[in-house]
DNA sequence: CAATCGTCCTGCGGGC
DNA sequence: TGCCCGCAGGACGATT
């Protein structure tokens, strides 16, 4: 499911091929991405929004499919397709675009992230690493990986995290984020790029969807949190 | 303030 | 073989 990393690589192409067509007349000025959005900005100061949801996908010049839900005609003839199996992604045109989310995952600086997690201190970490209001891109995968690669378990109470534990964390968001961004993100479910590829990155999930942990090899736990599923091992995180 | 639950939707896999 | 059931999940609103 397209989380930051996989939404970055979807503007980064995108921005490579559409900036300075047209679209329904509007000139586009600008391809970004802020939490999990992709928005096109339009000379005018309208944006179009799109959220992916779990199975979205946006390809450039690609087919119509049995997922096609729209298509985008640019003034050059080429096309953007919005594709997804699920219904859940959607797209709007606005006006002008503003948001309440939390700061940038990849820009977050560690004060910030430490002065921020003492107000949530009763919360358990792995939601709270997914509350974009708190901070922005990261989902279900990307929390996973995040909490495994600093050794901590996602129930615990932020309250409990020692500050070393609280680095680790900090550290890894920048790390994984931008080593996911590097293999065009992970290809779980429906996720391709706008080249209509799919991402590398999940062959280095290390605790994600799996049964074994694959750093130690010990059997990975699953629970439930927040509705979502949770996969820790309970040997590299304490 | 925190946690849980229902809601949207449909492909897919398991069970029989 | 084919049908039915339940699961997956981002975000939001309602409830406890």
């Amino acid at each position: 499911m397209p989380e930051l990393p996989e939404v970055e690589t979807i503007k980064n192409q995108l921005k490579e091929k559409i900036i300075g067509k047209k679209l329904d007349g509007r000139r586009i000025i600008d391809v970004r991405r802020r939490a999990k959005l992709l928005i096109i900005d339009f000379k005018d100061g309208s944006s179009l929004i799109f959220h992916l949801k779990l199975t979205g996908q946006l390809i450039f010049n690609g087919k119509e499919t049995k997922f096609t839900r729209k298509i985008f005609n640019f003034g050059d003839g080429t096309k953007l397709f919005f594709n997804d199996a699920r219904k859940f992604g959607w797209f709007k045109f606005v006006k002008s675009f503003k948001d309440d989310f939390g700061p940038e995952a990849l820009q977050i600086r560690r004060r910030d992230f430490r002065s921020r997690l003492r107000k949530r201190s009763n919360s358990k970490i792995k939601p709270v690493l997914m509350d974009q209001k708190f901070i922005a891109g990261i989902g279900n995968i990307y929390s996973g990986e995040i909490l495994f690669a600093a050794g901590v378990r996602p129930m615990r109470l932020v309250k409990s995290l020692k500050e070393q534990e609280i680095k680790k964390i900090f550290q890894n968001i920048k790390k994984i984020l931008k080593a996911a961004i590097k293999h065009k993100g992970s290809s779980v479910e429906y996720y391709l790029d706008s080249h209509g590829k799919k991402g590398d990155y999940t062959k280095y999930h290390k605790v994600y969807q799996k049964q074994i942990c694959q750093k130690c090899g010990t059997k990975i736990n699953r629970i439930k949190l927040a509705g979502r599923s949770s996969h820790y091992c309970p040997r590299c995180q304490s």
